[in-house]
DNA sequence: GCGACAG
DNA sequence: ATCTTGTCGC
């Protein structure tokens, strides 16, 4: 375990004060949801973006994939698909995941802006958590306050909240094991952070953790989650996850096979470094 | 003080 | 995030 950074921190949780007055917890869209039907008008493309590491990472100077990927509404077939190699130099710390992840976000989609800007998505499903998180800005409001994007936030996992009514990982995985489809995340306060959703509404057992990040209303948000998947994990985030674990595993057998450290002896074919990272794009 | 803690 | 085999079920 390295030791956190407090001083880090601390310029962090300004930020985030800073960034968390600028997010919209309503509905700003270009597309309409009807709750009574659970029907979109308008709405066409979903995107999804996520990052994955391979494994033997040194600890500060991470190498790491991002995938941007938008399909098609309601179709969910892939219409645009980008995987940049990156490095990161910012230490994960819980709490603070958008300050590892975000930049390599920006840096995906300024790339479909440049090359496709009429594939761009009109609404994000970012795979971490929107305002269910400590200090209600998750990543997923992270990214959508910096990039001004319609975002959502989904988690596999459930990110810790004192807040919580004495609800935790294990108590809620049981309610959803006795039958429970769908469960929000009620805070002592009353404020209610998000909701643990079982996308397919049947004896599915582990929930993902569906909360608002920017311009989207949590009710919109699970009716996009739901409409988005054919598994757990809805679709735009599953293939994001898919194509960026390519990526890492590229790495992986790269590091492989070269010689051990060419340091700077040379430089990787096709690299370029743009805001602190070496990148290499392929699609 | 110790444990818990998205990716 | 990543390290990991078999195994139960549709």
């Amino acid at each position: 375990m390295m030791a956190v950074d407090q001083t880090l921190v601390h310029k962090w949780e300004r930020r985030q004060k800073e960034l968390r007055a600028q997010c919209e917890d309503a509905d700003r869209l270009d597309f309409e949801y009807r709750a009574d039907n659970g029907a979109f008008v308008g709405l066409e493309r979903v995107g999804g973006i996520d990052i994955s590491y391979p494994r033997g990472n040194s600890g500060n100077q991470d190498l790491a994939v991002v995938a941007l990927v938008v399909l098609s509404f309601p179709r969910l077939e892939v219409l645009y698909e980008q995987c940049v190699e990156i490095t990161i130099d910012v230490p994960y710390v819980a709490g603070f995941l958008a300050f590892r992840e975000a930049a390599a976000y920006k840096q995906v989609f300024s790339e479909l802006f440049r090359s496709q800007p009429e594939l761009m998505p009109q609404v994000v499903l970012v795979d971490g958590n929107g305002m269910l998180h400590p200090r209600r800005f998750g990543s997923a409001c992270h990214v959508g306050v910096e990039l001004d994007i319609p975002t959502v936030g989904v988690a596999k996992n459930f990110l810790h909240i004192d807040d919580m009514a004495g609800r935790d990982a294990r108590s809620i995985k049981h309610e959803f094991r006795c039958g429970v489809s769908e469960m929000e995340l009620v805070g002592r306060s009353g404020t209610c952070y998000g909701m643990a959703v079982a996308p397919q509404g049947q004896a599915a057992v582990n929930p993902v953790f569906v909360s608002s990040g920017h311009r989207v209303s949590l009710q919109t948000a699970v009716g996009l989650v739901r409409s988005c998947s054919l598994h757990r994990v809805p679709e735009p985030i599953r293939v994001a996850d898919q194509r960026s674990r390519v990526g890492a595993r590229m790495i992986e057998q790269r590091s492989a096979q070269e010689p051990t450290k060419p340091s700077e002896a040379y430089e990787s074919p096709n690299s370029s470094t743009v805001d602190g990272g070496c990148t290499r794009s392929y699609s």
